[in-house]
RNA sequence: GGCGCGUUCGUCUAGUGGCCUAGGACGUCGGAUUCUCAUUCCGAAAAUCACGGGUUCAACUCCCGUACGCGCUACCA
């Protein structure tokens, strides 16, 4: 049979990191296996499930160019196959109707806790006859559907394809709800009968859900249905270590680092480089590379922690060996609402080796499309005697230079003035940096200069003065 | 509390019993190139391989225990 694997987010909130991180590894394994990568939308918890979160999963796992084959499939579409699902299993009487109510399921949680017992439920409404249910279905008392533990199920083992062999005691897991009283099914048994129903033939997880397997292997096996292979592996962590992925250090969803400008190639690049190695010697992959090498016995058993610095650096590296064609198409779709977009393309081999994110290239280069604030602080930071001066002297040799300004006079210019000044070349081209731009950082002078344009370099050096008299 | 899982430089990692006086990447620090910043290049510091016991001629690598961390333990997913 052919490789089916699914990634089933729910939509309770924007397309997290982690959800990204899976999705990937699901994706690969469908690519290296030349299967089919499903889309399952769990949106069963109908108080925290949004339409728009929703939107944002598909459209950023779009983005990231994690596309898949089927689906998306709705869970609260399928509602008449759990329903079903649960009648025939409380018909071969594998499951049954509890009417325990919700105060005394918390009632007995509490006291088994006090006495340090495994919170597994008492079995209360396992045994009750035919006609006590009759009885209290006519007196429309509201059930859930449990699910029957066989008494003689002993130790539930399977075999891991990432941890290897893992089993845990039946007699640990107790009588589970598979359908809330509401008639929405619980998530181990949507799962279950989504993944029977769709065939899933390998499924592939976060290890948060390591103790959800058993449960799950029992469903699958009630249902009469073969079991999928199952593999998972470890969660991201914070930037520090403590505990998984959270907000608490930091941005977690993909959007946030899209808006930041980060590129999706350089995120999923990243992403894969904290749960596999590449089993060759190297660390910036393509989808299509890793597409060729994955492989799930080469993903760890220990957790990493997600470092946003080595995104950026990876970012960086992206950004730097992208054609300028490319990186200018990058920076339109990102600066949506930039002043003058005809000056993006020329700036890009300006910038280029100096951002980072696409986000960077507005401080780098918005003195460009804005009057520059000057701060006196900066001017004193050069060592020049007297800025006054030395600012008019480069003013008149401006002024008196031939148009178009050509580089190698520009530079043989003011090289030649900063030695009559008896100041630093360094700090000669600073001062004209500062005194155009405000900034002491900026792209190349003579570049930056000619896209701002000779008269508006100019315009700005000859009223920097008037502005600022106490320069 | 119970159950499951993990533990190599600050971070991501290589390592499958001798090649390890533990290799690489990011970051940090120093240097070279440079009108700033960056890029590029060179170099350095940084892990008694969580700890304690075994097994073995030999252990980061195998076994046991301890500590620490993480996950799950719901009519959440």
């Amino acid at each position: 049979m052919s490789v089916r694997v699914r990634m089933a987010p729910s939509p309770t909130g924007n397309l997290h990191l982690g959800t990204a991180y899976t999705t990937l590894f699901n994706y690969l394994f469908a690519r290296k296996n030349k299967g089919t990568f499903i889309l399952r939308i769990e949106d069963t918890d109908q108080t925290r499930s949004k339409k728009e979160f929703e939107e944002n999963i598909l459209q950023g796992l779009t983005w990231l160019g994690l596309t898949w084959d089927e689906g998306p499939y709705y869970q609260m579409d399928r509602l008449e196959r759990y329903k079903a699902a649960a009648e025939k299993l409380v018909a071969e009487g594998k499951a049954y109707y509890c009417f325990c109510t919700p105060e005394e399921l918390e009632e007995e949680r509490l006291e088994k806790q006090k006495k340090g017992l495994p919170l597994v439920y008492s079995g209360k409404c396992r045994n009750l006859s035919g006609p006590e249910v009759e009885k209290l279905l006519t007196q429309k008392k509201l059930y859930a559907v449990r699910f029957k533990m066989p008494e003689d199920r002993g130790k539930i083992s399977f075999n891991d394809l990432i941890y290897g062999e893992i089993s845990v005691d039946s007699k640990l897991l107790g009588d589970m709800v598979i359908m809330r009283s509401s008639g929405i099914p619980l998530y181990n048994f949507g799962v279950v009968v989504d993944d029977i129903d769709m065939n899933i033939t390998h499924v592939l997880r976060g290890e948060d859900h390591i103790s959800n397997t058993p449960k799950q292997i029992v469903l699958f096996e009630a249902l009469g249905a073969q079991l999928p292979q199952f593999a998972h592996w470890p969660n991201m962590l914070n930037p520090d270590r403590i505990g998984k992925l959270s907000k608490r250090t930091g941005a977690t969803s993909v959007d946030e680092y899209r808006k930041q400008g980060f590129l999706p190639e350089a995120i999923i690049n990243y992403l894969s480089l904290l749960g596999w190695t590449f089993p060759k010697d190297k660390e910036i992959l393509s989808l299509a590379e890793m597409e060729q090498d994955f492989d799930l016995q080469l993903m760890r058993l220990s957790p990493a922690a997600f470092d946003v610095v080595k995104l950026e650096w990876l970012n960086g590296e992206y950004i730097r060996k992208m054609s300028d064609e490319e990186l200018t198409k990058r920076l339109e779709g990102f600066l949506v609402d930039h002043p003058d977009r005809e000056k993006i393309a020329p700036l890009v081999p300006l910038i280029k080796e100096r951002i980072k994110k696409l986000s960077d290239f507005i401080p780098l280069t918005d003195f460009i499309f804005e009057e520059p604030e000057y701060d006196v602080v900066l001017f004193n930071k050069l060592k020049i005697p007297d800025h006054k001066k030395a600012l008019e002297e480069v003013n008149n040799k401006m002024n008196t230079m031939a148009r178009p300004w050509n580089k190698i006079e520009f530079e043989q210019t003011f090289q030649g003035l900063a030695a009559t000044l008896n100041i630093s070349t360094t700090d000669m081209f600073q001062l004209i940096r500062l005194a155009v731009s405000g900034q002491l950082v900026t792209p190349p002078l003579f570049e930056s200069l000619k896209i701002l344009g000779e008269d508006k370099t100019l315009s700005r050096l000859s009223h920097i003065s008037e502005k600022y008299p106490n320069l």
